[in-house]
DNA sequence: ATTAAATTGACCGGGTTGGTCAGGAAGATT
DNA sequence: AATCTTCCTGACCAACCCGGTCAATTTAAT
């Protein structure tokens, strides 16, 4: 059999790849230890290397996997006519705590592997995966007229991501500890800010 | 002589603290290397051992110093009569920047020490050196009558931080980077978001 | 019962670890 | 110049961990 990997069940298959990430994703590749990966995974030394061949094609493997899933899972799921930024914006966050819930280590691995990379490099890299996806993704169908015509539009496009962004961290913070998410309250603080936000920047 | 620390150098002090910053902020404690700290410090093993007596004692060190020489930063620095938050922010985020520049990685390694603890836990840490710095900090003196009345405040604060914070992160990414930073350009961006975001949020 | 496939974990040579300490270098004191 | 003191060095240590292998065992298929 060439392809070892198909074989497996699936979760186990997932087990690895969240253990393989949690440990690439705490530590630099040199000090990642294949060791306490097959340990956190609950499968032999050999099984990894009988699956992967080496650490290297692990972690290349891990590399392309994250990037296709986070992109295929965005392309697919969100409804790309809708218009409203904010509902695109909304549908966007909440896709990605979906990911994170079967793989809570693939936001952080990602980070770790593009950090240092400007954004020109990742733009190439995620397009070679999904074409357009960049162009797509918080522009295409976007009713613009929405907004208030005395601002950039370049600022207030940037407010509203990075406000999502810090929230959504905040709350994939509260995942990784532990604490069960009341997704009620979660999702009245989501429209408390779009609400805050539209009034500060819709006409 | 007991306290070994305050008869170095300050250069070299301040070398030592760079290099083993650095490596604590990109390995976990039990990876960070005290051979590749004393060699990027350009000192001797012994010598290391001599100023800080245990890998342990460096590590704990490093965490009273870098929480003291931010808040001390702070709290000296900043003009509390100012009512006006966006100058407040801004004076904070200059600050940063002057602590960056002289300690590369001392918000990396703070980010590192400070990973999955609340925010009252936090709190707990930084007022124990700097009493009531938390309600200092964005609150005190600051004028809230010029904000509109029919959004939340709390929801517009966290708006006004996390722009800025971001902001800020993508700033120093390009220092990290080695690039040139054009302080005009910076204070230009800035202040075209503090003008977006009085018009959003203003009276 | 036999064969085939999947899984294990003890084992390897090689590298790194935190910490030590005898001895050298540099200054200060006489 | 000689002695003493302080500072600094880097070779060295035992202990541990590394990625990767493979003979032996377990499990599944026939």
């Amino acid at each position: 059999m060439e392809d070892r990997l198909s074989n497996i069940d699936e979760k186990k298959k997932i087990k690895i790849i969240n253990s393989a990430m949690e440990e690439f994703s705490k530590n630099s590749y040199d000090k990642a230890s294949t060791n306490r990966i097959v340990e956190k995974a609950g499968i032999s030394k050999g099984s990894l290397f009988n699956y992967f061949e080496s650490k290297k094609k692990l972690y290349e493997y891990l590399k392309v996997f994250s990037i296709v899933e986070i992109a295929e899972e965005i392309v697919e799921n969100v409804n790309w006519e809708e218009s409203d930024l904010f509902k695109r914006i909304k549908e966007i966050a909440l896709i990605k705590l979906k990911i994170f819930r079967k793989y809570p280590y693939i936001l952080g691995f990602t980070k770790r592997i593009n950090a240092g990379k400007s954004i020109e490099e990742l733009k190439k890299i995620y397009e070679e995966y999904m074409p357009n996806i960049y162009e797509k993704i918080y522009i295409k169908n976007i009713d613009f007229t929405l907004f208030r015509e005395d601002v950039g539009i370049e600022e207030v496009m940037n407010i509203f991501i990075w406000t999502f962004e810090k929230l959504g961290e905040n709350y994939l913070n509260q995942i990784k500890f532990g604490e069960k998410i009341n997704t009620e309250e979660m999702a009245d603080e989501f429209d408390r800010y779009v609400d805050v936000l539209k009034k500060g920047f819709y006409k």
